[in-house]
DNA sequence: TATCACTGTCACATTTCTGTGAAATACTTC
DNA sequence: GAAGTATTTCACAGAAATGTGACAGTGATA
């Protein structure tokens, strides 16, 4: 459950002892002390999740949240609010405005990390280490491994970060723009057909246990990954 | 939800701050300084909707919204009016002239996305990702499916789109023309007999279920999708 | 350095979809 | 019911999307 964690936060001690406590449960931490310099921060490199202050020097928390909300690229990135406030009222504007969870200082480092733990495992399915099952097909993300019917199945890295993004996002049409973003990741430049192909090594991987029905082709929109045929 | 909005607006700096933000929401943007440039923009390329200020150059903004609603072409594009003014009589004369919705400056982003996403889930139905039923027919455009009774229904590409709007605009006749302009796309050049041949298309996939019966003739008018018969 | 696994791209094969003309059929109006 | 439309239906060729094998470049490893 390795995360790039995006820390905005005014004040040097917190954030230092948050990016200690990230850092030390195997995160990737960014720092930020505003919402102005976490801007381009994210532009060059959209974080996993992100850890906000209520209060920022300039825009708010909450201000900057809702900002993040209304920009397509940045709309699913999971954030946690962190406050000093115990008031009931913040609580339900932080939430209200698209803050995942909630925080109030002085947390402890362990309360810290399994909230990060939770939110990720609701909004980031393939981040978690959680083991996938779809019938017959297991992918494990911890040994890094995938069986089919109990016997394991040799796969490249590729393939295996898209089979993970499709089984933990099931169901659904991707384009194969969207999985250019969510599979190679945000900002990276490859040809669209590019993806065929992977499909198609994909697809040829799993053929042998028959689990290659799974990848459906979605003409003109896509790929889908289900359990029902058609 | 992406759709092309067309900004007409004569202050650069306003009409830079709404594209940016509507961009950012995934939303392709058009700009015109008056309601001059609009005209040609939007014989080029019909948008989805139109944000339109109150206050233009030469002619008024309720005098055009107006205008765009005498023409066909243009009656159905929703309009959202931007105003500096609160004067009550502005908004019911904006609202009288065809605006779908109004706005007062300033507004904050997170409300004009909002608006634009509410009044195109009325006016744009088939823009929205909403799974549609009627009956035990189902389409869902996440998945990009199509149930009929449960089953999955085997569809091609032009035949789901044509489904999709008729089962967001059912109960009201269509004609070849008007389909062309909304499945196919406007300024398509394609012969009018050729909705003909996917209607045939349409229905010989829903026969199976006896679905076809949905989607009735209007002789001399066009299509109708209609639960009840005649 | 040689080998090996992996990646992205290309070119070509294959499949599926589309638009069209024309013939067949249905409906209206005299 | 005959003539005059309007629709339905069919077959087909061209277009478009997807599948597939090959290849060269890369970086890691031995």
């Amino acid at each position: 459950m390795a995360a790039t964690i995006l820390v905005v936060e005014d004040d040097p001690s917190i954030r230092e002892l948050l990016a200690i406590n990230l850092e030390s449960s195997g995160h990737r931490v960014v720092e930020a002390a505003s919402a102005e310099e976490a801007e381009p921060l994210i532009t060059a490199s959209l974080p996993d999740l992100i850890l906000l202050d209520w209060m920022l020097p300039g825009r708010t928390g909450p201000q900057f949240a809702a900002r993040l909300r209304e920009s397509e690229r940045t709309a699913d990135v999971p954030i946690i609010m962190l406050t000093a406030r115990t008031d009931e009222q913040d609580r339900v504007t932080g939430l209200e405005m698209g803050a995942d969870d909630y925080m109030v200082k002085p947390f402890s480092p362990r309360e810290l990390v399994a909230r990060i733990k939770a939110v990720l495992r609701r909004r980031k399915p393939q981040l978690t280490e959680d083991k996938v099952a779809f019938g017959s097909l297991v992918l494990d993300p911890v040994t890094h491994r995938v069986y089919a019917n109990d016997a394991s199945v040799v796969i490249g890295p590729t393939e295996f970060r898209l089979l993970h993004f499709f089984m933990t996002h099931p169901e659904r049409v991707h384009s194969r723009s969207q999985l250019l973003d969510k599979v190679w990741g945000d900002h990276v430049f490859v040809e669209e057909r590019t993806v065929d192909v992977h499909i198609r090594r994909l697809r040829s991987v799993l053929e042998a246990t028959g689990h290659d029905s799974l990848i459906q082709t979605v003409r003109g929109s896509g790929y889908r990954f289900s359990a029902t045929a058609g």
